[in-house]
DNA sequence: GAAGTGACGACTT
DNA sequence: AAAGTCGCCACTT
């Protein structure tokens, strides 16, 4: 279950932590999954602070596949080598077969509320 | 202290 | 359908 006394921030790491290795989500995603679903944007922007923390932000891109945060990244394609070592396929900063290795936090987290 | 910016995304026109 | 606008809110200048 997500902590609720964690900031946004934390919450967004809480959620990151456990995408597992092999897939990928959206910053909306998360968003949504913390009941904030206009505040993608600060999704993102936490990913900047998640720099030296036990979080994949490689596996975090926009809700198209799209690399937006690659720029990001410690030399020119650090986030296209991590992806593309977990398996996956980028062309022109694109996931490829994106819908396929999407994990929707929502729908693939189980929260364990009292059921 | 106010204004601008941003790893996005949904709404409006 | 495509392009523009707004929201979200912490951080920077």
């Amino acid at each position: 279950m997500l902590p609720e006394t964690l900031s946004f921030f934390e919450k967004v790491y809480w959620v990151a932590r456990k995408i597992p290795y092999g897939r990928v989500t959206s910053y909306g995603a998360i968003a949504r999954y913390l009941g904030a679903p206009r505040s993608a944007r600060m999704v993102g922007y936490a990913m900047n602070g998640a720099s030296g923390k036990d979080v994949p932000a490689h596996r975090v891109v926009n809700r198209r596949g799209l690399l937006t945060g690659k720029h990001h990244f410690e030399g020119t394609n650090l986030m296209q080598q991590l992806l593309e070592s977990e398996g996956h396929k980028v062309v022109d900063n694109q996931l490829q077969d994106f819908d396929e290795i999407f994990w929707d936090p929502l729908t693939e987290l189980p929260d364990n509320s009292g059921a």
